[in-house]
DNA sequence: TTCAAAATAGGTACTACTGTCTATTTATCT
DNA sequence: AGATAAATAGACAGTAGTACCTATTTTGAA
């Protein structure tokens, strides 16, 4: 097996230099290249085309996703392995969907890191033990039924828009007025949210604004 | 200046590669133990006396806030450096009434982790510039009539316990049947909480709840 | 251009939370 | 034993969100 060049990506300089101070301990991984931002790492990817790609999904700019979306538009070939603080089913379906190659989370042994450059580069994949259980989970529903979770994609821009007011705890009025429309049209969005989500009873609705404000 | 030894505790390890690594590349600082676990990362500085320890607000077992207090009655002569995700008032209070030394972001610049060495290494401190705001509202917050901002630790057992129903988005009647108490006497204590936090407005406890749950 | 989805606006009944009160019974500390 | 804080319970008016409708205009894609 030939070196493999690695680029990382990730916006907290500490941690990078762990990716780093981790990945050059392997004879095998080589690093060509660094970036904390995402338009940063996707120059860099389309100039040096490395083999393998270390991305953070939260980065300024451009997040890990939309940089995976943009790289395979360009059919470069890349193989992807994410890498996050979130565990969450959202994110990591979103991921799956793109043929990622590996996700994995920062909380990670270095060896799990470098098992996961190891399967990736041999053309296999990889995903952090701690997610099995979304794994399973994900299985699960897809097999019953193939009725999937309805997530925030579905919904319409004036919806995320009024969710995040919604987040700030502002009434329908206040937003109403904010966008210069009816109240009545804000409360419409309102019910068109609850139904797309399945959210139901009393406040569902600003709980969950809330729970997902990072992510509008 | 002598070297400087010091201890690292954090429990992500790829991160933990990447402070080894941006504080070994400087010559007067020597890591002398690693820890992944708060009772770990106290055991060796009682062991080892550090000068300097660097620890991490979450970790399992013991948070890098409670080592803090611990090595203090034991009057263990180390400087305490907090290093975290959180940009939250309330542990950065926290920290400065414990008196630590320095408190920076995990986000920070590997210069930053330095700078911060070396000022805490003479004696003096270092706070991440991105802390700035609160510490300019603090000091203003302080100032004008030393009314501090009310925190969770004013709420009494009961209403810490209606709280964390309420981020469950139960309402009032179901809270009520639940702790079999009257439905009035949850919302008496909803106003209660409400004038404890200066909280006004519809759902405003709501959106305290939820955003604080993980703190109950 | 035509069709479908999205955004707009409104009606009505119901329910929950807020703000502002009073008042009694337990604990707990001095 | 007496004071204080906490937990309990209630009244009442006002406001906001929910659930379930209908209906028109705008916009975007086939």
């Amino acid at each position: 097996m030939n070196i493999q060049n690695i680029l990382v990506a990730d916006d907290h300089p500490i941690f990078r230099q762990g990716l780093i101070r981790t990945i050059e301990s392997h004879p095998s991984f080589n690093i060509i290249a660094e970036a904390d931002d995402g338009m940063q790492a996707l120059d860099k990817i389309k100039e040096l085309k490395p083999d393998i790609a270390i991305l953070d999904i939260s980065m300024p700019n451009l997040s890990g996703l939309e940089i995976v979306k943009k790289i395979q538009n360009l059919n470069l070939d890349v193989k992807i392995i994410i890498l996050t603080m979130y565990t969450d089913e959202e994110f990591f379906s979103q991921a799956i969907d793109l043929d990622v190659k590996g996700y994995i989370l920062k909380e990670s042994s270095t060896e799990d890191l470098i098992v996961a450059l190891e399967r990736v580069s041999k053309g296999g994949s990889y995903i952090s033990p701690s997610l099995t259980d979304y794994v399973i989970k994900l299985e699960r529903k897809r097999r019953s039924f193939f009725k999937t979770k309805p997530t925030l994609n579905d919904l319409t821009p004036a919806e995320r828009q009024i969710l995040k007011y919604l987040a700030e705890n502002k009434t329908s009025k206040q937003i109403a007025s904010k966008l210069i429309i009816s109240y009545k049209t804000v409360e419409n969005h309102r019910a068109n949210i609850r139904e797309k989500l399945n959210l139901k009873g009393l406040n569902s609705l600003l709980k969950f604004a809330i729970e997902n404000k990072s992510k509008l």
